[in-house]
DNA sequence: GCTAGAGCAGAGGT
DNA sequence: AACCTCTGCTCTAG
């Protein structure tokens, strides 16, 4: 039996035609000025356990998913070429999704040992991310965009490299798009010797939620969007960081 | 209901 | 942190 936390709450409108129209950012913006006055906060839900610290939350309704979502597929510009390969045990590969980086102006960061400069946000990117910041109390100066274009596209079991971010501000995630599975698995249930017979714990991110993951979540946890041969649409996966200054060195990935 | 085959998902090796 | 292979599970057409 699976143990999904969550369950699509809405039915994904990206495959109708719904959000061709402006109307959508305008209720977006009478919305955020009617929440500065009756301001109160969405309902979020906890996932523990072992070293574990989740929250989950929807943060745009459906509309104002599909809004951004739309925008994001028009302006998100993705690394091509050297940029969207890798090398796994010698031989080298292309990413299996699509991959971009924006932040603060001079925001270096590593990735798959080249040193790249975070593109200035959009405006987009500044309305989810000043969505996240209200919703959540904090700050973030990088985020790093992950496409994945259909279940074929997918991200292997990792832990985000700690040693540049600041451990006190979570790692938002924002998903639009295509709902899919996301899979944690503790470290100590890996292969291996002192392998713990810890469960996994598998949640669903749906189109327009906001996956916060809190110390020490990283430390104990890899987690995973693994292969799901059924889905036929993208997603969009927005990971909101906050970097450290002069503490960075190499190796983010996301989700 | 039952069965056989296809396809999917997960684990381990490289 | 990628793919490949192997194994076991689920789904479905007949």
């Amino acid at each position: 039996m699976d143990k999904f936390v969550t369950r699509h709450r809405k039915r994904s409108a990206v495959e109708t035609d719904e959000w061709k129209t402006e109307e959508p950012l305008k209720k977006y913006k009478e919305e955020c000025e009617v929440e500065e006055e009756f301001s109160q906060p969405i309902p979020w839900q906890k996932i523990e356990a072992e070293g574990l610290d989740c929250d989950y939350s929807l943060l745009f309704d459906k509309e104002e998913a599909d809004y951004f979502f739309n925008q994001l597929e028009e302006e998100v510009e993705y690394f091509t070429g050297d940029k969207a390969k890798l090398q796994v045990y010698g031989k080298t590969y292309s990413i299996p999704r699509k991959q971009a980086t924006y932040g603060d102006e001079g925001l270096m960061y590593s990735f798959s040992g080249v040193q790249l400069l975070a593109k200035p946000w959009t405006s987009t990117l500044e309305h989810i991310r000043d969505a996240v910041t209200k919703a959540t109390g904090h700050m973030f100066n990088f985020v790093l965009i992950n496409r994945y274009n259909d279940g074929h596209d997918h991200i292997g079991e990792h832990r985000d490299d700690e040693r540049e971010l600041d451990p006190a501000c979570p790692i938002a995630s924002v998903s639009l798009g295509a709902a899919r599975d996301f899979v944690f698995r503790h470290r100590d249930a890996r292969t291996g010797s002192g392998k713990r017979p810890i469960e996994p714990v598998k949640l669903e991110l749906a189109h327009g939620s906001l996956l916060l993951m809190n110390y020490p979540t990283n430390t104990y946890w890899y987690h995973s969007l693994p292969v799901r041969k059924k889905v036929k649409m993208p997603r969009i996966n927005l990971t909101f960081r906050r970097i450290v200054k002069n503490k960075q060195k190499t190796g983010i990935k996301t989700e």
